[in-house]
DNA sequence: AATGAATGCAACCGCACTCTG
DNA sequence: ACAGAGTGCGGTTGCATTCAT
């Protein structure tokens, strides 16, 4: 199969102030120690990376995917990157009401077994929800003794329509690589982030890019 | 306009479980 | 049966962003 995403060089103007920072940090680690593995933030070439990588050999053995790929950083953490942001069906922004009342129902059946509720919530991952119930659902509950779910739900949606549609779909906290839209204006390759706006590529419209690409 | 507090989310950590040789 | 490697999961943290004063 021929999953080729014609990613950008090193060398593209796309890549130059993400790649400036890493460089920068790989100098630190080099300087430092070779074999020492990143950490943090994910920047948008190793995104790219990792996606192009997955889409051509599939998952395996996540070490080797990390070893592989010529990313420096453990398996754990290119598993935990895919899972919860790269993949293709992963679903990102609002709850939509009827999700965050799966949410409540089947964690007053199961506890905080979030991979397990998450099953459940197709294109979700248990990472996402749990966040979503310790700071909106958790919250409600600690303050209003009584837990009535038709009530989280009402001033939750408010809530939705408000700051909450701009945490994911807004961009969110992926400031690293909206940053460089900054910096380079004017560079030639599509911008990758999270933003759905209009000069931003998201994750969405890359894998239907791929898609187009006729894999 | 400045600044401190609150919020939300990505990512890390540590532990437990599963698989493989 | 055992040990080591890999994976899954839940808890926690760090930090960027937003809000309130």
């Amino acid at each position: 199969m021929s999953h080729s995403f014609c990613l950008p060089g090193p060398s593209s103007p796309l890549f130059s102030p993400m790649v400036e920072e890493a460089n920068s940090m790989d100098k630190r680690i080099n300087s430092s120690q070779e074999a020492e593995v990143r950490k943090g933030p994910w920047t948008m070439e190793e995104d790219l990376i990792l996606i192009n990588y997955i889409a051509n050999h599939g998952e395996g053995v996540w070490n080797n995917i990390a070893r592989s790929a010529g990313l420096n950083r453990t398996g754990k953490s290119c598993r935990l990157r895919w899972l919860n942001y790269l993949r293709p069906d992963v679903r990102r922004g609002n709850i939509t009401p009827e999700e965050q009342l799966l949410i409540m129902e089947l964690h007053a059946r199961w506890g905080n077994r979030w991979s397990k509720i998450a099953r459940q919530l197709p294109g979700r991952t248990d990472n996402e929800i749990k966040n979503y119930w310790r700071t909106r659902i958790q919250k409600k509950v600690k303050h209003g003794e009584s837990f009535d779910y038709q009530h989280v739900m009402l001033t939750d949606e408010a809530s939705t329509s408000t700051s909450q549609t701009n945490s994911v779909e807004d961009g969110g906290s992926q400031p690293s690589y909206t940053e460089q839209h900054e910096t380079n204006p004017d560079a030639l390759a599509p911008q990758f982030s999270t933003e759905s706006s209009d000069n931003f590529w998201s994750v969405e419209d890359f894998w239907s890019m791929q898609s187009l690409n006729g894999d």
